[in-house]
DNA sequence: AAACAATATGTTATGTTATAACATATATAA
DNA sequence: TTATATATGTTATAACATAACATATTGTTT
């Protein structure tokens, strides 16, 4: 997400579409889920559940279980993604609408963007139907380095 | 790999093909490298480090240093590929030959397929290129449940 | 409001995956 | 043969994640 200028609007109108999709599916969008959330979209680049940890000090127990748990409400619910190609996670940029993404990794600064492309789209749901896989979930992680990093 | 009808024969030309392979490159595919190529051959279903770190006794120090050191010189030299969404490791189809493959992973039974495809590999050449990204290495995992689980 | 059920969090312990750092051995080149 | 590079041994620990059971909070029914 290098085209982030004003990166506090960015976490403000993601917490906000957190909290409205949250109404709208009655999900309780609790203190402790809340604030992993926060920690998660305090910046762009991907965040280690660890480092919630370690930062997530007078919340919540502060220990595994608790981090875990909040990560995993949320990426239930498509709020955050887990980057499985290294072990973070890192904030939904467009919540309630896409169904499948892909993304771009910097080796060297750590940014990722998260892109969604009809044509990719088709091109996996091809695949699964040619396969005939079912109820399909599909990771896409390309990594490399970025423009500003060449 | 469903239609595998005889697998020895399929590990018998993996183990054959890796030997060619460190042979033609000068790189030495060693006991304890060897040993672990195997136990990954020995099925096409994903094999986990500690599965083999239980295998492997009476070969090398039977630590994990021993094992992972083996997996990397494997993935590094295109002989075996990592699952990210699944932490394990599986034998490559056909070494030598591709650049960029994706993942069939079955949910129920396991069993992965590693598939080629130019159409996607355009896909995610056009993605890189778009976003000016150099030297990408692509992960692709799709995942869900196979026709003969179905 | 009281009783109940469902959901969320706390707590302890442990399982799983992977690497750092330094020592020793083996292979290859000078 | 000495030097250098590569591979392995060894010890310790870092990093990632969940099981299992206890308690608290919220929501629903009576």
């Amino acid at each position: 997400m290098k085209n982030c200028k004003d990166h506090k609007k960015c976490k403000r109108i993601a917490i906000k579409s957190a909290k409205d999709l949250c109404d709208k599916k009655n999900l309780r969008l609790t203190e402790i889920r809340k604030k992993v959330f926060e920690i998660i979209w305090k910046s762009h680049k991907p965040v280690k559940a660890y480092d919630i940890l370690h930062e997530i000090k007078g919340i919540g127990s502060g220990k595994p279980p608790t981090v875990y748990r909040a990560l995993n409400f949320l990426l239930q619910n498509g709020l955050i993604h887990k980057l499985n190609s290294q072990q973070s996670y890192i904030g939904c940029e467009h919540p309630n609408s896409h169904k499948q993404c892909y993304f771009l990794s910097c080796n060297k600064c750590g940014d990722i963007t998260e892109c969604c492309s009809i044509e990719m789209d088709n091109m996996f749901n091809i695949a699964a139907k040619e396969a005939k896989f079912n109820n399909t979930n599909i990771v896409c992680e390309i990594s490399g380095i970025c423009f500003s990093c060449t």
